[in-house]
DNA sequence: AGCACGCCGACT
DNA sequence: GTCGGCGTGCTC
C-alpha cells in the first residue's frame, strides 16, 4: 500500500504519512484534505514512500484529493524544502505559507475565467460626441475599447471610477464581456534608446547561458528600470517568464501601470499582500499556467510557480523589507538567488546603494558587477550635497538658518522642498525642567512620544497611550518641556515661519487611513504642496519633478549606533531622498544638518561616491568581524519573567557549547529594546565565517531548542538577522 | 498551533 | 458535589 507524505501547517518539522486508496489518483504537489487530530486540514502531497515508521493502524487515509488547480511543480517544492532547511522552519509551515490564502482554504478554488470587455454592435454604432460631456470616464473607456478589447484590470488603470462607469456602459448595452483573445505578440514600447552603459549591462545578462548573479549598481536616475524593460523584452522574445521583485506594496500599482504601458500586449500579474484573496489566487494561477509573462511582486512573489521562468530581477535589492520579520524569516533576495541558481537562469540585483553583502560578493567575483555611472536623462545632474555643522550654528526648533533660507528660496521660485526627519510625533520625549523626569513607557524600555495633535503621550513600541499630564508626576512642577524634534513640531515651526506655504506632513500618522498616502502623493505630484515633511516613507515612491531641495534634520543617531547596520541604512536612505531632489531639468540641493560634517558617510555622500563608502564600511566590518565576513543566527527570546528568559537562553547556550562545533557562541545579552509590552527580551548570537558550518550547527541545535522547556516563553532563531 | 486529558479551587 | 484554571502531551 503506497504511503504519501503530506506537508501540514503545524509547527512540527516532520511530514505526516497517509494512505491513499488504490483507485485514487494523486500526484506530488497536489493539495489534499486529510484528517489530523479531530479535524480536517489542507495539506500538500510531498513524496511517496514505501513504508512508514508508524504502525499501520495509526495511519489514516487521505480524505480527498483536490484537483481544482494543477499540482505545485517539483521545482517549487524543492525550493521550499531548501528554505525550510536553511531557515530551520517547519517544512509544512513553509510550504503552506507559500500558498495564497485561497489555496490554503479547505474549499476548492473556483477558477472564474476573467473576461475581457469589448464594444457591442450598439456601442460601435454610437457617436461619442452625442454622449454627455461630463461622462469623462465612460468616454475614455469607449475610446479605449474602440481600439481593442481590454481586461477589467486594464480598464481599472484608466480611472479610479472605471468600475462604476463600466457597469453603466454594460447596462446601456454599449459594452459587452467577451472571451479574451490569447495574446501572441510581445510588441514593446521601445521609447528610449539605451545608453552605452545600459546596453553593456543588457548584453552581459542576455549573453549568459545558465545561472549568473549580476549586481547592477546604478546611481539614482541612471535608468536601471530601462535596463529591466529591455531585459524583460529579450526574455519574453525567447518565450520566457520574468519575475521582478520590488520592496514595497505602495510601489507595485504604479510600477504595474508603467510596465503595462511599455508592454501593452503582455500579460502582467502582480502579487502582493495588498491584493484581495481572490485576485491574488487568480494572478498566482496565471503565473503558474505560464499565461502571465511578467510577474511583479513583493517578497512573497518569490514563491510563485513559474514554469517558463528565465530571468529574475530584484529592484532596490538592499531594501530591508525583502527580509520577512516573522514566521518564515526569509530574505526574498537570497531565496531569489537560490531559485535562479536552481533553475539555471540569470538574476539581476539592482540598487544605487547595494547591500554590503551584495557589494562584497561583487568585489570577490561571486557576482558580476554592472555599473551605470551616468544619469540617463541629460542634462539632469546629481544634487549638490552640503553639510551644516550644527555645533557652529544656532538652531530654531531644530532648523538652521541655511535650511530656512533655502526653503524660502524654493517658495519664491514655486518649487518644492522636502524635510526629512525619521521621527514622527511632536517631540520624542517630554521632560520636567524641575526634577528631570522623562516620559517613559510603563510597559517598555522606551520613551513616550509627545503627540500634540490629540494631546497624548504614545509609546511607539507597544501602542500604549495616555493624556499629556498637566504637571510632573514625580515632583508636581507644571513646567513640562518637549525635548527633541518630531514631524509634527517641524510642521508647526515651518508653518509659523512660512504662513503662506502649503505644508504636507507624510508619516505613519498622517497616512494611516486607507488611500491617504496615494492621495497625498497625487497632490504632491500636482504641485498642491510647497513643503513636505516626512519620515523614511517619503524616501521611496515616485519622483516629484518639482522638488529641488531636501533638508535632512537629525541623522546623527545612526552614525554611532549600536546597530552595526545603522550607518549603512542611513547612507542608502540619504542617497534615496537625495535622489528625489532635482530630477527632470531642475538642479537639486541636499542640506544635511549634522554635528559630524566630516564623517566618512557625509564625505562619500557629498562626492556621490558609494564605492568609497562601501570600502570604508567593509574595512570596519572586517575588523570587527561582522557580516558580510561572518554568517549569523540570532536566538531571541521574550517573556514576562526576565529570569525565565535568561534561563532559557543560558540552557540554549550551554547546549550549543556542548555540540562542540566550529562556531562562535556569544553571551546572553539584552535585546536592543530590552522590554516591550511588558515582555523582557534577550538574545544569543552564534556566528561563523563558514556558512556551511553555521548551517550544520543550526541543524543540530534546533531540535535541542525545540525540546527545551520554554512554557511561557516565545523564542525564534533568525538566520541572517537584519534586526537585533 | 490546536486540542485534548488531567488534577486542584469557588460555585449552583 | 460540578465548572474551569492552564500544565503536559499528541497529532500521521
Amino acid at each position: 500500500m503506497p504511503i504519501i507524505r503530506v506537508a501540514l501547517d503545524v509547527p512540527l518539522s516532520t511530514l505526516f504519512d497517509y494512505v491513499v486508496s488504490e483507485k485514487t489518483q494523486l500526484e506530488i504537489g497536489q493539495r489534499v484534505l486529510v484528517p489530523f487530530g479531530r479535524k480536517q486540514l489542507l495539506g500538500v502531497a510531498m513524496e511517496w514512500v514505501e513504508s512508514s515508521d508508524l504502525a499501520a493502524d495509526r495511519i489514516k487515509p487521505v480524505t480527498q484529493v483536490l484537483d481544482d488547480v494543477p499540482p505545485l511543480p517539483q521545482e517549487l517544492l524543492t525550493l521550499l524544502q531548501f528554505c525550510s532547511d536553511y531557515y530551520q522552519y517547519p517544512l509544512g509551515m513553509t510550504v503552506l505559507a507559500a500558498l495564497p490564502t485561497r489555496l490554503r482554504a479547505l474549499e476548492p478554488v473556483t477558477i472564474k475565467q476573467a473576461l475581457d470587455y469589448t464594444l457591442s454592435a450598439a456601442g460601435r454604432a454610437l457617436d461619442l460626441a452625442t454622449l454627455p460631456k461630463r461622462r469623462v470616464v465612460q468616454q475614455r473607456i469607449l475610446q479605449a475599447l474602440s481600439e481593442t478589447p481590454l481586461s477589467g484590470s486594464q480598464l481599472r488603470s484608466l480611472s479610479a471610477t472605471a468600475p462604476a462607469a463600466l457597469k453603466a456602459l454594460l447596462e446601456a448595452g454599449w459594452v459587452e464581456a467577451c472571451v479574451p483573445q490569447p495574446r501572441t505578440t510581445h510588441a514593446f514600447n521601445d521609447a528610449h534608446a539605451l545608453t552605452d552603459e545600459q546596453q553593456r549591462a543588457m548584453d552581459a545578462v542576455t549573453q549568459l547561458q545558465g545561472y549568473g548573479c549580476f549586481l547592477l549598481h546604478g546611481i539614482t536616475g541612471s535608468g536601471k528600470t530601462e535596463v529591466y524593460v529591455h531585459l524583460m523584452h529579450e526574455m519574453l522574445q525567447r518565450g520566457g517568464q520574468v519575475l521582478l521583485l520590488v520592496p514595497e506594496i505602495n510601489l507595485t500599482p504604479q510600477l504595474e501601470n508603467y510596465f503595462r504601458s511599455r508592454f501593452p500586449d503582455v500579460e502582467i500579474a502582480s502579487l502582493h499582500s495588498g491584493l484581495a484573496d481572490g485576485e491574488r489566487a487568480q494572478n498566482w494561477l496565471k503565473a503558474q499556467s505560464g499565461e502571465a509573462r511578467i510577474v511583479l511582486g513583493t517578497r512573497l512573489a518569490v514563491f510563485t510557480p513559474l514554469p517558463k521562468l528565465s530571468l529574475i530581477l530584484v529592484d532596490e535589492e538592499h531594501d530591508p523589507s525583502f527580509k520577512q520579520q516573522d514566521g518564515l524569516r526569509y530574505s526574498a533576495r537570497d531565496v531569489a538567488i537560490f531559485r535562479a541558481n536552481q533553475r539555471g537562469v540569470p538574476i539581476v540585483l539592482g540598487s544605487a546603494t547595494p547591500s554590503l553583502e551584495s557589494w562584497y560578493n561583487a568585489q570577490s567575483g561571486r557576482y558580476k558587477l554592472l555599473k551605470l555611472t551616468q544619469r540617463a536623462v541629460q542634462p539632469a545632474t546629481l544634487p549638490v550635497v552640503r553639510c551644516m555643522d550644527i555645533t557652529q550654528l544656532p538652531l530654531q526648533d531644530g532648523l538652521s538658518e541655511p535650511v530656512l533660507t533655502a526653503i524660502d528660496a524654493r517658495l519664491q521660485r514655486k518649487e518644492q522642498s522636502l524635510i526629512f526627519i525619521n521621527r514622527r510625533g511632536y517631540a520624542p520625549v517630554l521632560m520636567c525642567t524641575a526634577c528631570g523626569w522623562l516620559s517613559e513607557c510603563k510597559h517598555c524600555a522606551g520613551k513616550l512620544v509627545l503627540h500634540l495633535k490629540d494631546r497624548t503621550l504614545r509609546c511607539h513600541h507597544c501602542g500604549a497611550q495616555q493624556r499629556v499630564p498637566h504637571a510632573c508626576p514625580t515632583c508636581g512642577d507644571a513646567d513640562l518641556k518637549p525635548v527633541g524634534i518630531g514631524t509634527q513640531r517641524l510642521e508647526e515651526t515651518l508653518q509659523a515661519r512660512f504662513p503662506e506655504a502649503r505644508i504636507m506632513r507624510v508619516d505613519r500618522d498622517s497616512t494611516r487611513n486607507k488611500g491617504a498616502w496615494s492621495a497625498m502623493r497625487k497632490k504632491i505630484h500636482d504641485g498642491e504642496a510647497d513643503i513636505l515633511i516626512g519620515t523614511q516613507m517619503l524616501a521611496k515612491g515616485h519622483d516629484f519633478p518639482n522638488l529641488t531641495l531636501v533638508g535632512v534634520i537629525s541623522p546623527d543617531g545612526a552614525l554611532y549606533s549600536a546597530d552595526f547596520r545603522a550607518s549603512e541604512k542611513l547612507f542608502a536612505q540619504l542617497t534615496q531622498v537625495g535622489g528625489r531632489a532635482g530630477r527632470a531639468d531642475k538642479a537639486g540641493e541636499v542640506i544635511v544638518q549634522t554635528a559630524f560634517p566630516n564623517h566618512p558617510l557625509f564625505q562619500a555622500l557629498r562626492a556621490h561616491d558609494y564605492e568609497i563608502w562601501a570600502q570604508t564600511l567593509l574595512a570596519e566590518r572586517q575588523m570587527a568581524g561582522f557580516p558580510p565576513f561572518v554568517y549569523q543566527v540570532l536566538l531571541s527570546a521574550e517573556g514576562k519573567q526576565l529570569g525565565e528568559v535568561n534561563a532559557f537562553l543560558q540552557q540554549a547556550r550551554s547546549a550549543a557549547k556542548d555540540l562542540q562545533m566550529p562556531v562562535e557562541i556569544y553571551g546572553v545579552v539584552p535585546a536592543a529594546m530590552p522590554k516591550r509590552a511588558n515582555h523582557h527580551r534577550a538574545q544569543l548570537l552564534v556566528q561563523s565565517d563558514k556558512r556551511k558550518a553555521l548551517g550544520e550547527f543550526l541543524r543540530a541545535w534546533k531540535p535541542i531548542l525545540d525540546a527545551l522547556p520554554a512554557q511561557k516563553l516565545r523564542w525564534v532563531a533568525d538566520v541572517d538577522p537584519m534586526e537585533f
